[in-house]
DNA sequence: CGTACCTTTGACGGCTGTCAAAGGAAGTGG
DNA sequence: CCACTTCCTTTGACAGCCGTCAAAGGTACG
């Protein structure tokens, strides 16, 4: 579930093809790995927002607290996302994060952000996509979430994990880890915990695939994407257009 | 509603004062005001991401259709926001987008972003916080769509309205410009046009607002942001402690 | 082996979608 | 200035999805 070297690289590298130069300013941002333990938090809201992490190997998930108490659950993160891209330029951090697995941080200070900014543009518009890839998963999952029925939210977000994970490792199978709990699908989709059972009991009957404790396991791929109505489009991005190097 | 001199230079203003060369950079990014009417469309889904617009005056707003053929509103921009930010990393653009009303754009091709990113190290953050609190935006609606009932989904939409007005031109009263059909409402809040009716009297039978056609006329502003579940964090970006200049 | 967490099931109620129909408001053309 | 079309809003009836409460069974972890 880790990457061997440098994690950030290797998802930069996805996006377009690095020189040496920005390979090295790059692994700079790796320099201090961290393990952090499962449930471990990584930073509360309201704290300076003064770095942000890679994240190296493990699961992580950001959440805010809604008047009332209970938890929202923002964003799921896997190895090579960054994490704090999308509210470094906020002095308070905005939501909290913490840890669903044990894992690995490399953080690293926002100076180094502006220091890409100065001597990149490649890294910076590379950086740019990633907030904008960041942004369409959000977009997607409230297209999602303003209409249509449990059990769609559910299988989206199912086929969501599955696509980024094969994104990473594209020799990912039919059965793949998933460390989620139902209550914190809920919280994730706004759905009750009690409904969210409920839903899995009902599609899991339809034979469309098993959710065991950590993993998933799907039988009907074909299927399960056409009741998710997941759309493919944000994971096609194409910087290379942009950047024509000489 | 619009802007007498440079929409975007007013906006990125408020992030941080600019020098004169910056401003310069800047205003080549307006430099073929486009008149368009009301309804009318700027593009859509799938074509060609080549230019990105700033909107000088007027509102716009960006759509998906979902399989079964209703329209899913994503996002209301005002004048001053920058269209097409989200999406610029990808190839063809992954939603169409309108005018609200009739208003001025500004084309201006994705090269110059490259040459911002090149040229101007305070203005490529700029940009990233637009981006940021575009996503930080985006956030917020999905928290509120996510749990809450109807009733908090529509005030809590007024209000971002009027605080979002209320930053670009802080003299903005307690009635003000609000262009946008029941129907888009339902659409941007993934709720029935039949249910935000009902939602509405409901709301102006209390006392807290009356909308008109093309107005919103708000009497107890307390409330209706009490009731509104309103969280104002993401309005406070703070981008001067990263760009200490000398 | 005990405690804490996770999942499942049933009963019940309410919010919200759908269908249908009618009344207003705005814009268009004569 | 008036008729006409089109779009927007309102109202009522009804059904269904989903939240809440409560309780019990399963599973992991110390």
């Amino acid at each position: 579930m880790g990457c061997n070297e440098s994690c950030i690289i290797h998802n930069f590298d996805r996006f377009i093809t690095l020189t040496e130069d920005e390979k090295a300013l790059l692994s700079h941002l790796e320099k201090e790995p961290t393990h952090i333990k499962k449930k471990e938090r990584v930073w509360e809201a309201g704290t300076l927002s003064d770095q942000l992490y890679t994240l190296k190997s493990g699961w992580a998930y950001s959440y805010n607290h809604s008047g009332n108490g209970d938890v929202k659950v923002l964003e799921i993160f896997l190895p090579g996302d960054i994490i704090g891209l999308r509210e470094f330029t906020y002095k308070y951090r905005l939501s909290g994060v913490r840890m669903l697995t044990g894992g690995v941080l490399c953080p690293f200070p926002i100076q180094c952000v502006l220091d890409i900014f100065d001597r990149s543009q490649t890294l910076t518009a590379v950086l740019f996509a990633a907030s904008s890839r960041q942004q369409a998963l959000l977009t997607e999952r409230m297209l999602n979430l303003m209409q249509c029925s449990a059990r769609t939210k559910v299988a989206h977000f199912i086929v969501e994990i599955y696509m980024r994970l094969k994104r990473i490792n594209p020799s990912v199978g039919h059965t793949f880890a998933f460390p989620i709990s139902q209550q914190m699908i809920g919280e994730l989709l706004g759905i009750s915990t009690v409904h969210v059972s409920r839903t899995l009991t009902d599609i899991e009957q339809d034979g469309l695939l098993k959710k065991h404790r950590r993993t998933v396991e799907i039988f009907d791929m074909e299927r399960l994407i056409d009741e998710a109505e997941f759309k493919t489009d944000y994971m096609n991005d194409d910087l290379g257009r942009l950047l024509k190097r000489n």
